[in-house]
DNA sequence: GCCAACGTTGGC
DNA sequence: GCCAACGTTGGC
């Protein structure tokens, strides 16, 4: 199973805001960026992320599950624009932030280092389980 | 709030 | 099909 990274300005979609969505989840609504559209296509119900807060945050703050294969973004009326549906699984028992993550050799080419502004990327296994162990949270979880 | 990096648009 | 102009993102 591949892993994803989601990020959100904190203002506009919070953590918080995705936890009180609960089961239900929420639509990553809003993307319009062809890349990022394209990784949200490739991606399986069931696969998981992290949730990246972004500008006002700086850090990876929890861990979410992909609900809903990607369908039309009902915030666009473009067809052309696609999203999922997440929701969110656990949080982290300490953020992992951009400044640590950047610390990190083992991670230094991650997309989040690499290409800042594309807001939906995929996540290698090795870093997945390095960011987990950072974050006190279950790779598995 | 600034601005560098990047993506998209549209005139030619 | 090139590339200048423009818009957006996101770290700082």
């Amino acid at each position: 199973m591949a892993h994803w990274l989601f990020k959100s300005e904190p203002d506009v979609f919070s953590w918080d805001a995705l936890v009180g969505r609960g089961a239900a989840g929420e639509e990553w609504d809003g993307v319009r960026n062809y890349q990022a559209r394209n990784n949200m296509r490739t991606m399986q119900v069931g696969e998981r992320g992290f949730f990246y807060h972004s500008r006002t945050g700086l850090e990876i703050v929890g861990v979410v599950e992909v609900i809903a294969p990607a369908h039309p973004d009902s915030t666009s009326a473009d067809p052309r624009w696609e999203c999922v549906d997440l929701r969110a699984v656990a949080p982290f028992a300490r953020p992992v932030t951009l400044e640590e993550i950047k610390g990190v050799p083992e991670l230094a080419d991650m997309v989040l280092v690499r290409n800042s502004r594309l807001s939906v990327q995929p996540v290698g296994d090795g870093e997945w389980r390095i960011i987990c162990a950072l974050g006190g949270v279950d790779p598995a979880v």
